[in-house]
DNA sequence: GTTTTTAGTTATAGATCATAACAGTTATTC
DNA sequence: GAATAACTGTTATGATCTATAACTAAAAAC
């Protein structure tokens, strides 16, 4: 079993790690790529009080008034459950209410406040500048070659 | 102040709800299609016994042997005392060993097993077949450009 | 030789996520 | 229409992940 002679890399510090292996892989490249870009959204949203799933939840919110938590749920791929704490955060801020659903006395429908538009404004706005950071002067091309890559990796796991 | 009024959206389960806003945004289209290829790549590193750290643990030993804790915790972008528990765990199936460098005793090189660098040759394989599943039929140019484009989006970060 | 820094470790708390169980309500089925 | 099944939101709980502080032993700096 020769074991090779755990040589330490000559000088300390120096000698980088290579990951040429990894870096064979599209999914290296986007785990570390997104690992920099939630980290900067989240920095982003910071100043509004939102988060990335609070931030989506109320975009949806604004976009889709009166959509029931289980829908909101799913779109946001979030089980029903941990949506409740996300629901009730927005909530208590006032950005969004609930309101009961005549038709259906299980459900309620999600609403935004004016408070809760006002936000959605500013998030947007503050995304962009932040879309806008990550792209570093990435042209509109390569990002739509992305973003159709996405589409069709996504669309692998979805469509079966 | 006028509220729409909480139009259940008519029809019960029909009436999708639009993510039109949010796919804007190319960080929207990496995070559902990035959380698809780690659900994906953790099913297929199951069997194995690997989670995808362990596993990019793994391969970085293997193609880096003889590098301390310290190293493969950057190069892996965890904190030095969470890698502690991944070194344990790949430690206590035999896969690597701490072998104690002579020349700074507080530090430990890591180094693979023969079963080690067996799991590693099963598990890129493994992977391989994952990635070629993920990008569902994508030509080779398509995925250059994706991680391309990934590069200068993570250089954003790391350049300043 | 004293102080400072570093490597690995332990402990701990926060955030995230999946799961099961439950009450109230609606839908189904005989 | 009574019994059964399914669905909506909720609570509780445990697993996992992540960040932080504090500690020991050793090396480096001064």
């Amino acid at each position: 079993m020769s074991r090779p002679a755990a040589t330490p890399r000559g000088e300390a510090g120096g000698a980088r790690v290579s990951d040429a292996t990894l870096r064979e892989f599209i999914g290296y490249h986007m785990k570390r790529a997104f690992n920099g870009v939630q980290a900067d959204l989240n920095q982003t949203l910071k100043p509004l009080g939102l988060r990335m799933v609070t931030y989506s939840a109320l975009v949806l919110i604004v976009d889709n008034p009166g959509l029931r938590q289980s829908q909101l749920a799913e779109a946001l791929d979030v089980e029903r459950a941990n949506l409740v704490v996300i629901i009730d955060e927005l909530e208590g801020r006032e950005l969004i209410t609930r309101d009961r659903v005549p038709t259906d006395r299980r459900a309620y429908a999600l609403n935004p406040t004016l408070a809760g538009r006002r936000l959605y404004d500013r998030a947007l706005e503050a995304v962009r500048g932040h879309e806008a950071r990550i792209l570093n002067g990435m042209d509109e091309e390569a990002k739509q070659a992305v973003i159709a890559a996405m589409s069709v990796i996504r669309r692998g796991f979805e469509g079966g």
